[in-house]
DNA sequence: TTAACATATGAATGATTGCTCATACAATCA
DNA sequence: TGATTGTATGAGCAATCATTCATATGTTAA
């Protein structure tokens, strides 16, 4: 019995080349894997939080100072850093009342200058 | 004059590493360019867009291959597709009433593998 | 202890967004 | 021509989200 025979649950269409989807179904990683990769680009999804993290490309640097920087509230900008800390892509460490945040991974310069190739090319 | 004397327009707090701001400032793109690799990364960040990418990858495909595959509705795709073809990721080609759709950037690939490392690091 | 300041956080809100549903458009075939 | 099928699209809706506002927490200094 060929796939066009029994069409998907979710499908309203018949398939058309069933040893492409066949192939490709095959190749698909875990779905699992595919939302958490979907899930780490929302977080660079946001001009707020890609500016804080270019930032931190250069030198870690506290709540205050990235507040200035951006021309945004010191609350904005708290509330961000709190979303990159949960994505695991920022860390901080604390001085007196000073909190100082840094990267936690060295490849998201590589993401974002790969990303910066794909605007530039146009 | 210090930057402490004059506190930016939208900052609530005082700016307390004036030299390390300075530097972080003079390095930053330009607005516009972290705007759009926002919105680049704003593209990535949906599951349904990573799977249909990700099904690029291997072959080009018809949007009712995809539906089925991914068991979603044709409309659904669609939307999404549109979507890509706007943020220039993928191109599609016209064979009869099908609709064949296939990537339009190789480095497509490239930011999903960094990213799938920095996923399975943790 | 009280005041001042850096940061965090919860609630509220306006904006964005992904999907569904209905339907339109376009191409093929009877 | 009319029916069928693949695709596109607009409206509507529920969910998500970025920021603001008010306030809490925690640290330093007076």
């Amino acid at each position: 019995m060929s796939i066009k025979d029994q069409p998907a649950e979710r499908c309203d269409c018949t398939v058309i080349h069933e040893e492409v989807v066949n192939r490709v179904m095959g190749r698909m990683p875990e779905e699992e894997r595919l939302y958490d990769l979907a899930e780490l680009f929302k977080v660079f999804g946001d001009s707020t939080r890609i500016k804080i993290l270019w930032a931190l490309f250069e030198s870690e640097m506290c709540v205050c100072d990235i507040a200035y920087l951006l021309k945004m509230t010191q609350s904005a900008i708290s509330h961000q850093l709190r979303v990159l800390k949960q994505a695991k892509l920022v860390k901080n460490r604390k001085e007196g009342k000073i909190v100082f945040y840094s990267l936690e991974d060295e490849h998201i310069k590589q993401i974002f200058d790969l990303g910066m190739i794909h605007i530039l090319e146009d």
